[in-house]
DNA sequence: TCGGCATGATAAACCGGTTCATCAAAGTCG
DNA sequence: CGACTTTGATGAACCGGTTTATCATGCCGA
């Protein structure tokens, strides 16, 4: 049924060697053919409809032309979050630019069942040329057996004490750029609520936070929340139960969605924001505008990284090497309604602006 | 470098055949093997640590164990839509539980590029088994590409006349749902805002707003707004620019994204939800339980349906055909706050609503 | 006229699995 | 005991490309 290149070769008169330079262009190594030779065989592959055989090609070259997206698979992250959405997004831009394709591998959290995942890591295989790997979980593990197995891969944020090249945000600046704002304006009681103890992002928001408080002088505060809105909502009730002179005046969350859940709980009690308090996220995916009042958000370029983290995949599957082992993108704030800064639409106060 | 078939046969003093019967399992036709070799050879394996080389495997047997994702790569769905995420999802799920593997294929509006549309479209190659095609842009020449060449293929949210299986939600009687709510709730002008013109649910979805209010002895009154939140804000400003007594006092969005966009223009004026102007939309995607109010909408069962797509995709390659070409999966009216039917809590509780 | 060389082309050996056809040995039955 | 079946096992031919090694030819200069 299928037509394959003995079927052109016989048709045009050819070998099937001669058929397999033609149409791979003149970059095969041994091969020569004539330009008669050449056009008899063009005529005839389009004649009969001839298309290469992805899966012969690939054995016969060992290359796949197609790279591996690991992704978690947990409802935080995958379902929810937009952030693997937008990743997502930024990686496919360069996948298909390049001529790639994508093939779509999902870590779960925990191994309960011991077949089912080893298997699944140990689909890291012969089908793709690379991989990926946007913040699994159970991250070494998977590196671990990328590299026995010697199969190329970049990470997108994850330590780079797991080895191999890796893009990451300036989580630390962002948080000292969120915590500077908070303090500029006026806020000193800044409550933290930090991310999911196991992500790498977690550290380092937190430290640049209770850096940024300790040299202006003030306490830092931080409380454990999670990456998920129901865990900003939580907590942020606690904290609306403490008397009104220990009450947070901001939060700044580790995560746009548990900035939501905070504001949820905050708006429930009747409070406003950013009067009665004010709110500051971190990501800035694009539900960040949706929020009500709009979030201000520490931007990270997320399609960017995955487009980069990508980018160095592709470069580094085809020899190159010159590049940096560790990308940090910078990050900067996106000052919206929720903190207080922008005068709210209703209520303009358009004279007290002052540049510093 | 790679240790092969080979080389485990050799170690265990058996054959190739003997090595992949027996890591086959018994379903080998042809082939049998001893308990003996067989302990011999799975011994062999697991010392010199033996991975099957899955396109040498998937050249041999004809079937690779991947099913293809076809997604539209346009802003307003991929990037900023909620729907494909969980769609995707709910593919994920039967894909990975069926130990099949995804391969993502984007498919782009337009083909400005004589050059790549088609060639991403000639990408349905060997390398997958069948395809899920998520209502991607030029669903017709991929459909008739897939036939062409004998690739399986379900199609999610699409017209029926196309050919091939389907699956649908239901989105005519969402419509009458929707509408028959607002008018229960005293309603008389309401609105629809409709989706893009090309999308396969607009029309149904026009269709069962204009039947249940003309059968309710009502007018209908349509405008086309998209799907995206920019449309819906920019055509609810002008709904506001009308004199009071022809405002309309609720609005039926073709889509959530619509409906935030159409509750920004209506808060943005310094009106209330749902006082002034109800609000219903549909989809119920996540984020549904993020706007302010909380928004009434048709619940689509998303996940489910692209389960069930993948679901029929994989019994289709395991030769099973006794299953309807169509399959139109129900909905259901999730009242949350934007309608005016719930009275507003002061605290919301949507975040449990997950299952239903 | 002959060696050297560039050109055009091909047969055959891969890549790493699966499976058909064949065969030896052992067990079963009349 | 001979015929027949079952069990265990294997060599070799695939799958559809790529690539190496080899060869035939014509042209050039010496």
């Amino acid at each position: 049924m299928a037509v394959t290149i003995r079927d052109v070769a016989r048709l045009a008169n050819a070998s099937p060697a001669a058929v397999s330079a033609t149409l791979n262009g003149s970059r095969t190594k041994g091969i020569r053919v004539g330009d008669a030779t050449r056009q008899r065989i063009r005529d005839a592959a389009a004649q009969i409809g001839y298309v290469p055989h992805a899966v012969a090609k690939s054995l016969a070259t060992g290359r796949s032309q197609v790279i591996g997206l690991m992704l978690p698979y947990t409802d935080a992250f995958f379902d929810k979050n937009p952030f693997c959405q937008e990743a997502m997004n930024g990686i496919l831009r360069e996948v298909v630019a390049a001529h790639y394709n994508a093939m779509l591998y999902t870590a779960v959290e925990e191994s309960g069942d011991p077949h089912t995942s080893p298997s699944r890591i140990a689909e890291v295989d012969s089908r793709v040329d690379g991989m990926v790997l946007v913040m699994p979980p159970r991250h070494g593990e998977i590196i671990r057996r990328c590299q026995t197995i010697g199969m190329p891969f970049v990470s997108l944020l994850r330590p780079f004490e797991d080895g191999g090249l890796t893009v990451n945000a300036d989580d630390y600046r962002g948080s000292c750029l969120a915590a500077e704002h908070l303090l500029s304006l006026g806020h000193r009681r800044i409550v933290h609520l930090s991310g999911n103890e196991d992500a790498v992002t977690t550290a380092p928001r937190k430290q640049g936070y209770c850096d940024t408080m300790t040299a202006a002088g003030y306490e830092p505060w931080v409380i454990n929340a999670g990456f998920d809105w129901s865990g900003g909502q939580a907590v942020m009730e606690r904290l609306l139960d403490l008397p009104p002179a220990q009450r947070p005046t901001a939060v700044f969350a580790a995560n746009d969605l548990c900035a939501e859940g905070a504001m949820r709980a905050i708006k429930a009690r009747g409070r406003t924001i950013p009067d009665d308090i004010a709110i500051v996220g971190f990501d800035d995916t694009w539900f960040a505008t949706m929020t009500q009042p709009a979030l201000t958000t520490v931007r990270m370029p997320i399609p960017e990284m995955g487009a980069l983290a990508a980018r160095m995949l592709i470069d580094l599957l085809d020899g190159k090497t010159d590049f940096p082992e560790q990308v940090v993108l910078p990050v900067s704030l996106t000052v919206r309604q929720s903190c207080g800064a922008n005068a709210a639409p209703a209520a303009p106060l358009p004279f007290n602006e002052e540049k510093s």
